[in-house]
RNA sequence: CGCGGGAUGGAGCAGCCAGGUAGCUCGUCAGGCUCAUAACCUGAAGGUCGUAGGUUCAAAUCCUACUCCCGCAACCA
């Protein structure tokens, strides 16, 4: 069983480029190893307490259940727009959530995992929240925006973090796999190395946070929102739930033969996931051997700069998928930018990739195939008897695009996966203006050699529909329909033998499938100002 | 000495972990083809791989120092 889970979304605004390119990461990754032929389950969701939240909520005037229901619908509409297909949704207001963090909470506090001291510190009173040394302005003061700040001491319960730190560094040391790519880890490595052992505070008093889960052995207090949050993983994977609560059974999912997968953005791998989470798992009882991988992804910064509300910057994608379409997005966002490292988001450069690799090479490819083969030889595809050198060597490359490709996937690296299935579509290009079939066409006693060269070009394009499925599920949809073979998309890897295409096949009408996005003068506004 | 990332032909990137003729895409220039979404194919020009040292038969790749850019520094959800 692979688990597959994202980040849970914060629901404190809109929906942007990161969320977006995080799930359909994730989507592509599920996709893929179901066409493996694993099973696969898909969790994702939305992260929908504390202080940010009820803020905002209060700001505008609505209870924060109201405001959260609203930002939660936007993440299921975009999710449902761009084809991210979850098998579960983790949102922390769920009641089966709620009694998942009470239990896991008091259990922990039965192990002695938890206690309770005071904490003194500055405190903003404007902004209901303890401020830390990064709130000081040049001068070392906080600033006028803070309003009054206050010497606050505060009681609160702590999770004993400090008990757990030796143990992780031993696990990530000695786990190849732990946090991916390896300088994340290292990066890790050195946050703990530079770590003075405190503890974490893991509650909130309810007389400054009401929007959170109940401490159950201390009602004054809520649930830290991280702490809340990061027990998603397992209160929805099914961990300690009733039998009649609709979720999945823990054991099956979240098994040793494969750890689950955490994909997460670079900015919560230090601390939350990386030294919070997996603590909180090594305390609540999970073996080394069941721990998470961490993938850790880079962001999409805006012309060198990260995206931010106050640069106004941020890149929504709901107005892209409008502008270009579903599958020019999903492209884009997982063919520019290596996985785990950071990126720029250009425009430009998606409407580039979409023209250049899917409109004229795989498009153009899959169009003039069928077309020929429609024009030639009615649409039948027979198969040759002899093969010349140039044919082998088609054939080779696409079991060698085919290996690459999986080896990449395998590795997370969907960019280099789909540059595997490029340069096959660049080899029948090649060989298609060699063989030249226009040409075989004219002479009559030419038909058997022609027939071979369309079959291996038809041929390619159904191995390419099935490897791109992944990534563009509905484009993959619409070839194999115009090969006039409904189940195409439901062959696995493992079937993914030369042969495809049952000799004596007859093929549908070809269309573009990719049409080139023409790029007017005026640019669709896809930045929210 | 806080930590991490980046610096590679005009632009954007890969390669670096496991050293061995510098690769990809776009752009530019020239040519070919006509089945195809004015798509496809061929060829060419263009780089002392941030700087300076070191190790090595051999360094973009390993080591040291430095310069510039970006991000992060544990109650920031």
């Amino acid at each position: 069983m692979f688990y597959l889970t994202t980040a849970i979304d914060y629901t404190n605004g809109k929906p942007h480029i990161g969320h977006a390119y995080e799930k359909v990461l994730a989507d592509v990754l599920i996709r893929y190893r179901r066409l493996c032929g694993d099973e696969a389950y898909f969790l994702t969701g939305v992260d929908q307490h504390g202080q940010k939240v009820q803020q905002t909520a209060d700001k505008e005037g609505i209870a924060p259940a109201e405001f959260v229901a609203r930002v939660t619908q936007s993440f299921l509409d975009l999710w449902q727009k761009l084809g991210v297909h979850y098998d579960g949704w983790a949102a922390t207001t769920d009641p089966r959530h709620k009694a998942c963090v009470q239990a896991i909470l008091g259990d922990l506090n039965d192990k002695g995992q938890l206690y309770k001291k005071p904490h003194s510190g500055h405190y903003s009173v404007r902004q209901e929240q303890f401020l830390t040394d990064r709130d000081r302005d040049a001068s070392g003061s906080f600033g006028p925006e803070w309003g009054e700040v206050v010497e606050l001491v505060e009681e609160n319960w702590y999770f004993r973090l400090s008990e757990h730190t030796a143990w992780l560094r031993n696990y990530l040391e000695s786990t190849a796999d732990s946090v991916l790519p390896a300088f994340r880890k290292a990066e890790l490595l050195n946050a703990l190395e530079r770590n003075p052992d405190t503890d974490l505070c893991m509650s909130r008093p309810k007389e400054r946070l009401h929007w959170g889960i109940e401490i159950p052995f201390d009602t004054d207090f809520v649930t830290y929102v991280w702490f809340d949050a990061l027990i998603n993983y397992v209160s929805f994977a099914g961990y300690q739930a009733a039998a009649d609560s609709g979720l999945p059974d823990f054991d099956t999912l979240w098994t040793s033969d494969e750890r689950p997968l955490h994909i997460i953005g670079k900015d919560i791998l230090v601390p939350a996931h990386g030294i919070y989470w997996l603590c909180m798992l090594h305390a609540m009882g999970i073996p080394d051997e069941r721990m998470p991988r961490l993938l850790v992804h880079g962001w999409w910064n805006i012309r060198g700069e990260k995206m931010s509300k106050s640069l106004g910057n941020i890149i929504d994608p709901d107005a892209l998928a409008e502008a270009f379409g579903v599958e020019a997005l999903r492209y884009y966002l997982v063919r520019d930018i290596v996985t785990g490292r950071d990126s720029d988001f250009d425009v430009e450069r998606l409407v580039m990739l979409f023209n250049t690799e899917l409109a004229n090479e795989l498009g153009n490819l899959c169009n003039r195939a069928l077309n020929m083969s429609q024009r030639y030889t009615g649409g039948a595809i027979t198969r040759g008897r002899t093969f010349h050198d140039a044919d082998l060597a088609l054939q080779q490359s696409l079991a060698d695009s085919t290996a690459a490709y999986r080896e990449a996937m395998d590795a997370f690296e969907v960019s280099k996966g789909l540059e595997a299935i490029g340069r096959h579509v660049v080899h029948c290009n090649q060989y298609a203006e060699r063989m030249k079939p226009w040409e075989l066409a004219k002479d009559p006693e030419k038909s058997a050699r022609l027939a071979t060269v369309l079959q291996h070009l038809v041929e390619s394009v159904a191995h390419c529909t099935v490897l791109l499925s992944p990534v563009l599920p509905a484009a993959a949809a619409k070839l194999a329909s115009q090969l006039n073979l409904p189940g195409l998309t439901e062959t696995g890897l493992g079937e993914l033998y030369w042969g495809l295409i049952p000799d004596g096949h007859v093929i549908g009408k070809p269309a573009p499938v990719f049409p080139r996005i023409i790029v007017e003068e005026k640019k669709p506004a896809v930045e929210s100002k």
